[in-house]
Formats: structure tokens, sequence, C-alpha cells
DNA sequence: CGCCCTCTATGACAGCCGTCATAGTAGCGG
DNA sequence: CCGCTACTATGACGGCTGTCATAGAGGGCG
């Protein structure tokens, strides 16, 4: 596997972020996400010495860089992108996921954004980050699809906004309803470009 | 108060829907649920024998409740409703919520999603229960707004998906501004289609 | 009174948590 | 060979978790 050519330490981040998204960050041990990266546990304190902190900011943040990656991928397989063709895309992606592999998992972010156990002022930061991170090129290929630049960071939260809420209404109903519904209902808005109120 | 009117077990399920929204499912203690709902701790068994499962799941249910009965107060408050001035409602609830109190909570069904921990089959059915009593209110309310039977239930969807993603979002970047995007994009798109007035 | 039923009090239990201390290994430059 | 650095191994620590066992109030009632 690629994957177990990278490092432990890329390797724990990243079981990490997996986890996460799975079952929550307080439910998510540093012995888990060890074992899931086939990792060496002397190595935590060594890697990661601000703790299971540290490791949780960096599993949001590199879910933030995958989700801007992602971004870019879809926009690149595109012949020719439109609003909704890119909504599309980061919309089947869940339902590819979620009828192949099951409703186990979430957004990362999303979980550590719920699931910050009250402290962890830093990991407010680094969920800000992610969704900034992923917020950007979305923006960025909207303008380029001739949305006007005042409304395209609009657009992107909103895009974003509908797709995490229908994901966790998914996993709540075990059915890609919500993700199938958004995509039918806010495709065609976006490449409308509807006026919004005064 | 009206709370400590109640009795102890509503206020053991309020509490934990309070602290659930909070903190998330796995970092809510049961101590924690009972010193918040000032209860005794001996009777936690006697209400819930099911133990915290049970407590999380009603926790959930009283949720979808609650938020099934807000929509219906936010149309009782409407002189003449339409959906857009709905959702309005629905998302101000929110934005006044963290203007006034901070960014420290968000919907306790969502956290009972992300955060299931792994087990608990019936927390899936709780929160997919909560979710669709939810849904329902908005759709009828929808429907007798003009928008067709069938599309009613795809834009509650939506409007409760883009809430819901729009909550995180704003948690994560402790600002209202998801909030007020997705209310001024979305309000628009919810009144097209529907003829106004007789 | 005595009995029952609902509710409460208290403490113990095993288990997992994140953290940390200590020791040890491998490799490399000198 | 040394010293040094990077990394790993192991186990213990206090603290918190949900669960459970046992005992005891309090009140209605015959």
């Amino acid at each position: 596997m690629a994957v177990s050519r990278r490092g432990p330490r890329e390797r724990m981040v990243f079981s990490a972020a997996q986890l996460i998204r799975r079952d929550g960050v307080a439910a998510t041990g540093l012995r888990d996400i060890v074992e899931h990266a086939r990792a060496p546990r002397g190595s935590l304190r060594h890697y990661f010495p601000g703790g299971k902190e540290q490791l949780v900011n960096e599993a949001v943040e590199w879910a933030g860089r995958y989700a801007a990656k992602r971004v870019a991928r879809f926009l690149a397989e595109m012949p020719e992108p439109s609003p909704s063709r890119l909504f599309d895309a980061m919309v089947r992606q869940w339902t590819d996921e979620y009828r192949s592999a099951g409703f186990a998992a979430g957004c990362p972010v999303v979980a550590a954004t719920v699931d910050r156990a009250g402290s962890a002022e830093s990991t407010g930061q680094a969920t800000a980050a992610a969704f900034a991170a992923w917020n950007r090129p979305v923006a960025r290929a909207l303008t380029e699809m001739g949305v006007p630049a005042s409304r395209a960071v609009s657009l992107a939260t909103l895009m974003i906004s509908a797709l995490e809420g229908a994901i966790v209404i998914a996993r709540a109903e075990r059915d890609v309803r919500a993700l199938e519904t958004v995509a039918r209902e806010l495709g065609p808005v976006l490449d409308a470009g509807v006026t919004p109120r005064d």
C-alpha cells in the first residue's frame, strides 16, 4: 500500500483523521490511532509532544488540505466545468463512499468541531482553517466559471454547508437521500446565478 | 425557573441534550448530567435502566420534538408566511444564540450522529427519527405556502442541511457569517416557484 | 403498626484514558 | 572506539468512565 510507504508520523495523522471521522474525537483513543496506523506507541510522544491535541489538530489540517486538493482534482477531470457539476462531484464522493463502504464515517472537520470536548482552543482554530482551506478553491473555481467574485465566497459557503449538513443527515438516516436531494435542488441554483435579496 | 418545576427525570433528559450539544456524547458524563440537572444520582438507574444509551436517545428525541414545535411557533408568529421567512426564522434562532451566548453549543442531533462512538444502534434510529420529526412540519408548511408536495420534502431537507452545515461552520469560525450567508443565498431560491399571494 | 412501592444515597468495581518516566536501540559522524 | 541524535519499548500513574450492588428514605394504605 502507498500508505505504509509513508513514515510513521504521517500514518498516525492519517489514521487519526480516519478514526475521528468515524467515532468522534473523544471516543478515539491514542492507542486506537497507534494500532490503526501500525505505528510504534513509543513514538507518539516523540512526534507529537503536544499530546492528543496536537495530533487532532494536524489531522484536521490534513483533512482541510485533502478537501482542497480534491476540489482541484474534480475540476481537472471535468471537461466543461460548471458550478452544478462541481457540486455534483463533491456530493458524489460521499454517495459513492456510503454506497460502497457504509455510513460509518463522516467529515473529520465536523467531528472535531462538534466534539471539541470543551477545551482545545487551538482545535477551534484548526477547524476554522480547514473550512477556509476548503472554501478557497471552491470560491476561486466559481469565479473562474463566471460567478461574480462578490458572490463566489457566499456560494461556496452555501455549497459546503449544504453538503456537510446532508452528510450528517445521510449518516443518521443511513440513506443517501439527503445527499442526492441537495445536489438536485441546489445544482440549478448554482448555475443560474440567482440574484440575492436586496 | 420553569425548568426546575419539571420532575427530575425530565430535567435529566433536558440537561443531557444541553450538555451533548455542547461537548458531544462521549465527552458528556452521566455525573455531569446529573449535576447539571440538580438531580439525584441515585435515580439515574431507576429512571434510565437502559443506561447512558437510553438517556442519550431520549435527549435526541426531545431535541427532535423541540425543533418541530419551534417550526410551528415560527409559523404562528408570522403574519404572512413564506419559505424564505420561515428559513430566516430558523437561522435567526441560531444567530441570536451565538451572538448573545457565544458559540459553545450546536445541534444535539448532529452531535449524537457524529459522535456515535461506534456502537449504539438505537441512537442511530433516534437521530434519524429526530431529523424526520423536524423535516415533517417544515415540509408541511411549505406545501401550505404553495410549494408542490413533490418538492416540499426535498426543499425541507435542503433547508435543514444548509442550516446544520452552517451551524457547524459558524461554530468553527466563531462567526455567524455562514449562517447569514445561507439565509441570504437560499431565501430567494425557496420563494421562487411559489405563486405570490392569491 | 407492617407492607409495598417509588425514589434516593453511597460506594465500589473493572476498565480505559492521556500523560509521563525510564530505558533501550539503531545509525551516523568523528 | 566515543558521543550524539532519532526513534522505539514498556510500564506505571492518577483520574475519570459507565455500571452495578446494597442499603435506606418516604409515603400511601390496609
